[in-house]
DNA sequence: CCTTGTGTTCTCCG
DNA sequence: CCGGAGAACACAAG
């Protein structure tokens, strides 16, 4: 599941890889994920370069070059972004590396070539990803939807606590919500209120301002630091050279009911369901 | 049946 | 009767 730490590192990445490289050719081969308009996609493409990669949310946007369009790419779920050379540098009898695997294979979506052969593949294996062009009065309202954006300079304790202003939802949900804090999905959610020792199940009018000041900086904490570890790989996140993710292992609950808790030492982290989604969370530490 | 991200729809309340 | 909030539901595919 691709959350901000995870697109970020992504964007990151491609920044690096991809920035100003000649896009040479387009193949869809799956037209539900472009929409059913693979023709646009390709229109839009061929013969410009990405001149930014940027972020909102979990949704990452691809600035062309001489063009008044945008390239936006949701990976929801399953979905991958990978990047490749191309098999020179496999060349001398090495072996791949076994987390990557050939390119294309049965979940390759979309692959777009650079002028110097090498292929950016967008795989998704459930296919609820997408890859789709805007204008930039589309993207603006796009953007406009998406709520405060964490590790930005928008993001201060004095507009996280607007955007808790008058609201009475769960913790869970309000952290899920995208349009009032942008990126936050299942996984974070609950490391965030798990790092700020507050229960899952609480709700937004009846925290302290101790409280909220404690999710704001757990939330800047928890989503830093897993960048900083290129993401969490739980399904089959992998970054765009086709490697996990290193803050798996720096989970404290998700995916990790029945374990003792690492924190008190007492407790066994339990799974729940809140706001529709399995939480996990430790009934001892959290209140 | 389950999974999560997101968009839609419904209900409630003032 | 309305607007907004919140929750419930729907959908994607394996």
């Amino acid at each position: 599941m691709p959350e901000l730490p995870e697109v970020e590192t992504i964007r990151q990445d491609l920044r690096r890889k991809i920035l100003h490289k000649k896009i040479t050719d387009v193949q869809i081969l799956h037209t539900k994920v472009v929409g059913g308009k693979p023709a646009l996609v390709s229109k839009h493409l061929i013969g410009k370069n990405f001149s930014e990669i940027g972020r909102v949310g979990k949704l990452l946007i691809g600035e062309l070059s001489n063009d008044h369009a945008y390239l936006l790419i949701h990976l929801k779920m399953t979905g991958q972004l990978v990047y490749r050379i191309g098999d020179k540098i496999f060349a001398g009898g090495h072996s791949l590396n076994k987390m990557q695997t050939e390119l294309p294979d049965k979940h390759t979506q979309v692959i777009i070539t650079f002028a110097d052969d090498s292929k950016l593949f967008f795989n998704d294996q459930r296919r609820f990803g997408y890859v789709r062009i805007v204008r930039p009065d589309e993207l603006e309202s796009i953007k406009a939807a998406y709520g405060l954006e964490p590790l930005t300079p928008a993001w201060t304790f004095e507009a996280f606590q607007k955007q808790v202003q008058g609201r009475k939802t769960l913790l869970k949900a309000f952290l899920l919500n995208q349009s009032l804090i942008a990126g936050i999905g299942n996984i974070y959610a609950d490391e965030i209120a798990y790092d700020a020792k507050i229960s899952p199940t609480r709700r937004l009018n009846k925290l302290t301002h101790q409280e909220l000041k404690k999710i704001f900086v757990s939330s800047e904490k928890i989503l830093t630091k897993a960048i900083t570890f290129r993401g969490t790989t739980f399904n089959n996140y992998v970054d765009s050279d086709g490697n996990t993710g290193n803050f798996t292992s720096h989970l404290k609950v998700y995916e990790r009911a029945g374990e003792h808790c690492k924190r008190c030492l007492r407790a066994t982290i339990k799974k729940i369901r809140v706001a529709g989604r399995g939480t996990y969370f430790c009934p001892t530490c959290q209140t």
